[in-house]
DNA sequence: TGGGAGTGCTTTTTT
DNA sequence: AGCACTCCCA
């Protein structure tokens, strides 16, 4: 007992041995609040308050729980693999299997990813002939995902207008169509569990005497539909741990309501709020940054992050001429870094737009220095996993239309357009799914689909007796997936990542082999099934091993690095346009953000912007982030001295043409007019130009590939000259 | 059926 | 600019 609580600082001590009550813990960035959380429940086990069994811990993602897993399993000899421990949705799933006849479900139910969900849309709006341009799917996706959030059906959704009327009807339409298929989206796992307890009485009961501590990670991240299921199954008197931190919650944009803090505060836990804010990450020149920005922010709980290990490095700051040179300077930062020994995986470089890593990537590919872009497609996400997964769930549920229309023409079998459209007729008229409806068609299209039929049946007893990897692997063969991969030209790595399918479905068994045993061999299908939907796989195969970490400032929640970049620190980019134009709500959700980005680093931080920067193919004027004018000078140190990077007339590919004069939005070179344009052209300074003579030069704006000078020529007038193409020559 | 041309979009993302 | 998606033709 006493190592379990030895080296906690007093208040992580408080919160792991808090009574029985409900309580917040605001948990900074880097201040254990992981280890605070497992070291509660393994106290609360430990001190035999509770058993494993009464616990309750949730979480966001699979990563987060397995972690917390495993580090209770480190702590405590108990079996942990029965536990309660797991994301929202899995534990709703879990919930939903144990009882779906009275969640109305069937016991084989298949969970709709989100590409699922947008396809299954997107065959609805043409079953009945809507425009999916006055409806567009992914708007649909959106509207219906956030009904079941906020708790709300389609026969309780209002309609305020006649569009949202439509789109109300919608709803309803593909709420039908699911429980038709016996599917389930990623909101419904959530929404039909919460129903289910709501409404089944001795159900709720059941599991609200079970459960007497609940905890939940991350609770800033929470939506209302997840904040209602905890209070549900709080009701019979269990005790709620929420840690969070309201300064973290990045999330808005989905769903999550930060409000839930506040309200839970409110509303449960009177005067148990504790702080974490003793951070073990950074030193205090980050940390004071960090706290520097997030105090701008007005709807805080409040919190003051700081350390013992002394201010360290100052933060430095870089101030580019272009995306390319921005992109250089940190590449050449990194090797030089390297080469003193840095791990190359302890340097990130964190982005607010995906988009940004292609300049990044180039120039990391250039140098030959390895690097990891994160936030990829994952592996359950690749269209040959799909398509295998598709044939998998069609053996388990053959009213899948989602999976029928995937694979009933890959490889292709000579089923058309026009077959399809027959049988998506004729289901609809007998309101049965597509693979029911084969039955009927006639004619060629009977024959080719009944092959299909046939084929499905085939598989189905030809897997009866075999276990789950044997099952994989069999489809993958006699399906004709594996030899039409084999014949594509560029297939041999989706033939590969099939194999590593029977791999992981293999590991899966094993590990799970206990828990699946409960429910037969028979269920083991069924359970990879939900497993693969809820769990999509690492972001890439293959871990880099030596390699610089490339991601969004999203992505690197949760992580920390010895060194981290921010990159393109410019207004409209960070903070975004599209967040700024939402008002302060969005601007500060911005400000968390960069919060966030600072509170990665442990040793060294950068931030740099760039003057212009090519977005969406034109080139844009920016003015640095107004979130680097809210860090205080002193902690910063600038990088802007050196030379410039490149001859300003040796160019580079992709300028804009000569004086086209493209509008710099504001700020053309304010607050830079007395620093030398690059060659050492500076205002005064005369030049002589082999058609217009000699001038001098009255305004200079951008730097770099884009620089341009405005040059009086006297007789020849006042000319605005790119610097790129126009040949001048100091005088 | 499949590929090539044309069109439009473009913040962040887990389950 | 780059990518995903659609449409149309051979």
């Amino acid at each position: 007992m006493s190592d379990l609580l030895a080296n906690l600082n007093s208040p992580q001590l408080q919160a792991v041995t808090l009574p029985p009550v409900h309580a917040l813990i605001l948990a900074g960035a880097g201040s254990g609040k992981t280890r605070v959380l497992t070291t509660r429940i393994a106290w609360l086990i430990s001190t035999g308050q509770v058993g494993p069994h009464g616990i309750l811990a949730v979480t966001f993602t699979n990563k987060a729980a397995k972690e917390m897993t495993a580090r209770l399993a480190s702590l405590v000899p108990i079996n942990v693999r029965g536990m309660w421990i797991g994301t929202f949705h899995g534990l709703c799933n879990r919930l939903l299997r144990a009882h779906y006849r009275e969640a109305g479900l069937p016991q084989s139910f298949q969970i709709l990813d989100s590409a699922d969900q947008l396809s299954m849309v997107k065959r609805l709006l043409k079953n009945l002939n809507i425009d999916d341009e006055k409806y567009p799917p992914r708007e649909l996706c959106h509207f219906i995902n956030a009904h079941k959030e906020q708790g709300v059906r389609a026969a309780q959704a209002e309609a305020y207008d006649n569009y949202t009327q439509k789109r109300v009807e919608l709803y309803a339409e593909y709420e039908a169509q699911c429980n038709r298929e016996g599917v389930a989206d990623f909101a419904e796992l959530l929404l039909r569990c919460y129903e289910l307890l709501q409404r089944n009485e001795p159900l709720r009961a059941h599991y609200q005497q079970r459960f007497r501590h609940i905890l939940v990670d991350e609770f800033q991240d929470t939506n209302t539909l997840q904040y209602a299921w905890l209070q549900l199954l709080a009701g019979g008197g269990a005790k709620v741990l929420a840690v969070g931190d309201d300064d973290q919650s990045i999330y808005r944009f989905r769903g999550a309501e930060v409000g839930n803090m506040r309200d839970f505060e409110r509303d449960y836990c009177g005067n148990n709020i504790i702080r974490l804010e003793q951070n073990y990450r950074s030193h205090g020149n980050i940390l004071a940054a960090a706290n520097a920005i997030i105090k701008n922010n007005r709807e805080r709980l409040g919190k003051n992050l700081w350390t013992d290990a002394g201010e360290g490095e100052p933060i430095r700051a870089f101030e580019a001429y272009s995306d390319l040179d921005e992109a250089r300077f940190i590449i050449d930062e990194i090797r030089e870094l390297i080469r003193d020994g840095v791990p190359a995986t302890q340097c990130a470089i964190l982005y607010r737009s995906n988009a940004q890593s292609r300049v990044l990537e180039h120039e990391l590919f250039t140098k030959g220095v390895p690097y990891k872009v994160y936030g990829g497609l994952r592996f359950f996400e690749r269209q040959e996993i799909k398509h295998a997964m598709a044939y998998l769930r069609l053996l388990g549920n053959p009213d899948d239309d989602t999976a029928f229309l995937r694979v009933v023409n890959f490889p292709t079998r000579g089923i058309g357009a026009r077959s399809l459209e027959n049988l998506q007729a004729s289901a609809h008229q007998m309101n049965s799914s597509l693979y029911n409806a084969a039955a009927s068609l006639t004619g060629k299209a009977g024959q080719t689909v009944g092959a299909f039929i046939r084929l499905i049946e085939a598989l189905r007893q030809e897997t009866a007796n075999l276990r789950l990897p044997e099952i994989i692997e069999h489809v993958i063969e006699k399906s004709g997936l594996a030899q039409h991969y084999r014949t594509e030209k560029e297939g041999q790595e989706r033939l590969e990542n099939l194999d590593e399918l029977i791999n992981a479905a293999a590991t899966f068994v094993d590990d799970d082999g206990v828990v699946m045993s409960v429910e037969g061999e028979g269920g083991a299908l069924a359970s990879f099934l939900a497993h693969a939907s809820l769990e999509s796989g690492e972001h890439q195969a293959g871990e880099g091993q030596e390699a610089v970490q490339l991601m969004s400032v999203h992505a690197a929640k949760g992580l920390e690095f010895d060194v981290v970049f921010i990159s393109g620190l410019e207004q409209g980019l960070f903070p975004h346009e599209n967040s700024v134009n939402e008002g302060r709500e969005g601007l500060e959700e911005e400000r968390r953000l960069m919060y966030v980005a600072i509170t990665r680093a442990r040793q060294r931080l950068y931030l740099s912007c760039a003057q212009t920067r090519m977005l969406h193919g034109q080139t844009r004027y920016c003015a640095p982030s107004s979130f680097l004018d809210e860090i205080p000078a002193e902690l910063l140190l600038k990088l802007n001295k050196r030379a410039a990077p490149e001859p300003a007339w040796s160019g580079r590919a992709g300028g804009r043409g000569a004086g086209t004069g493209t509008a710099s939005s504001g700020r053309a070179s304010a607050g830079y007019a007395a620093e030398p344009m690059p060659g050492g052209l500076r205002i005064g300074q005369n030049v002589e130009h082999a058609k217009f003579g000699i001038g001098v030069i009255v305004a200079t704006e951008g730097r770099g590939g884009d620089a341009r000078v405005q040059v009086n020529f006297g007789g020849c007038g006042m000319k605005w000259l790119a610097l790129e193409y126009a040949k001048l020559t100091p005088l």
